[in-house]
Order: structure tokens, then sequence, then C-alpha cells
DNA sequence: TTGGAATGTCAACAAGGCTGACATAAACTG
DNA sequence: CAGTTTATGTCAGCCTTGTTGACATTCCAA
């Protein structure tokens, strides 16, 4: 198990594959480790508010796509809608997001941050962004791809067409 | 804050990296959404047992390091220890992990699986095994070990101590 | 001998998942 | 028009897994 790692890939890369157990292993805790650090700095500011991680998500992907109904924030976010309904309600009455009857249909609620809630998203996003560029930046350009490429795949291909989706917006 | 972004050009940019506002948002959420992805099959196995994720991670780390006192433990999963315990319990209760009073110092446990803690934490970790194999496999060689290296700069320098301390076990 | 470390346990609480049931309004369909 | 479906909200209750605080036990080490 451990010993067959030796010769695998010269670090030039043209190699075949050679994914021994313990490299996957590797992977599998670098993954669980990374996303730590990944939640550390937005969960000590949501603290603050009196907020958790269900909270930064919902801002963050209302965020991301103004007006968004909350059948498609569901879907996103792939939790019940008593769950999302929790945590909508409250950013609701504290003002961070609003929450418009559709015209069209006026079944549907539209999902807008306020100022307010743009703010803290800001707030949020900032120190995500931080520890995400600095990573990026110690690791350099090729490695930053290759990051994506391997998370893209390792999404289920129903969350991936939600990330594909907004793939390169406005460039 | 944010109209800094612009993608064009780099104000005070001295970095081969041109990291726009929407490069690291889509980082950002290739994490959400890959995380997802790589919880997603042990999470199936382990509703089969009535087992949580907590469940997952304790057996994954006992694995990996068998005879690891409870202390230890806790500092690699960042939880309380009435948390750990209360997982603990439930693990050593149903058979899958013994708990063997230290030799040296008797106030210390160390944990080992149990022949059927073994077989758990082997269909679990295949599972995960067989998601990141696929997605290695689909991204090539030097994705991997981009993948890597920005998962490796993204944690804490904490959790990297607990990470590199295994890098390359037995080379 | 005494202080502190390692562990365990009890109680209580919170966040955020879940299910089930039910209400409402709007849209769609025959 | 009547009936069904859809989108949403809400209430109640349950579970896991995190938290704090308090307290007991064991035992190493100064």
């Amino acid at each position: 198990m451990m010993a067959e790692g030796g010769g695998a890939g010269t670090p030039g890369g043209e190699s075949l594959l050679f994914l021994t157990d313990e490299q996957l292993r590797k992977g599998i805790e670098a993954m669980f480790f990374a996303y730590r650090g990944f939640t550390a700095d937005p969960d000590r500011i949501l603290e603050k508010y009196s907020y958790g991680r269900a909270h930064h998500r919902a801002v963050h992907f209302i965020n991301r796509s103004p007006g968004t109904t909350v059948n498609n924030l569901l879907n996103i976010l792939g939790v019940t809608k008593q769950s999302l309904n929790r945590v909508l309600r409250t950013l609701i009455e504290d003002g961070l997001v609003e929450s418009r009857v559709g015209k069209r249909d006026k079944r549907e609620r539209h999902l807008y941050l306020t100022e307010a809630g743009a703010a803290l998203e800001a707030e949020l996003s900032n120190a995500q962004r931080v520890r995400m560029r600095d990573a990026y930046r110690q690791a350099g350009p090729e490695a930053v791809s290759g990051f994506r490429t391997v998370l893209e795949a390792m999404m289920d291909p129903e969350m991936r067409r939600h990330f594909v989706q907004f793939k390169e917006t406005g460039q």
C-alpha cells in the first residue's frame, strides 16, 4: 500500500496516472482540511451577526442571481423548503433580503439583496476571496487551473449544471 | 471593494495571475459544489447504518493512525470532547472501535478499529476513492497536482500540520 | 501530597438538517 | 367553470452534531 508510492509520477507529469490508495486518501484528507479553512473566515464573521453557514449560502446565491426564485434556490442549495424558509425569514425580517411577488407569475417570490444584505455578502465573500487569492498565488496559475478542473469533475452532474451555467458570466 | 474587479487592468497587480472577483467567485462555488459531491456517496452509506459524518470522520482518522489518543483526535477534528465522545461511545458500543487504556500513561485511551470498524471504513473510503479517482482521471495528472497544491495552500496552518505530517507515508 | 492533565459523563441548549400536514393563491387544464 | 397542480409559507416535531458548564475519576509529576 505504501510501498508502491515510489516511482509514481515524475513531477514533469506527462505520465499516466498511477493512483495508489494512499494518494487518493491524501486527496480525501486535503478536501476535508481545506474545506475547514475555506469556511473558517466566513464563520467568524457570521458569528458576529448570529448567522450561520445556511445564511451565508442563501446570501451568496441571491447575490449571484438577483431575482432568483425560492424554488430555484432550493434546487441549488439542495435543502428542503422548510429549512430554507427558516433562513430566508430571518434574512427578510432583518432587512437583508427583499422578497418581491413575481409579475408574470404571482405565485413566485423573487429574491434580492438589500443594501445591507449586499454589504454582508461583500464582507463574507471578501474574506473568502482573500484566502482563495492567497492560495492561488501560492500555488501558481497552472495549479489553479488543475484545481478547478478536478473540483468540477468531482461534482454531481446536477450540481455541475448549476455551476457551469454561470461559468464565465460577463466575460 | 467590489469596484476593483473590472477584469481589465491590474492597478497594483505585480502578479502573473489575473484574479478577477468573478474568477474567485467561481473558485468559491466550485469548492461548495464539489464538497457536496465529495460527501454524497459516504452519506448514502452512513444512512444505512444510522451514522452521520461525524462517525465517518472518527473512523477515518482512527484508521489512518491506529492507536491515536482521544486528545489527538480532538485536535485533528476540531470539535469538543463532548461532541467526539458521543460519537465514539456509539462506535464502541456497536463494536466498531476499541478503546485501550494506555500502557505508559493509563489516563490515555488508544483507539483502534475492530474488524467490523475496518469494514465500514473500507466501504466508506472505497466509495469516496471511486469518485476521487474518476475525477482525477477526467482531469489528468497535471490537474491533480494543482488540485492538491491549492487545497494545501487553503488550509489553516494548524490543519496543514496534521495533513503534512502524513504526507508521503513510507517514503 | 498536591496540582494539573486526560478522560468521561450529565445536563442543557442551538443551528440546521429532516418529515408530515395543512393553508393559500395563482396558474393551468379539461 | 371546476378541479388539479404548482409555488410558497408555516406549524409541529424529530435528529445529528455542534456548543458550554459543572463535576468525577484517574494518575502523572513536581
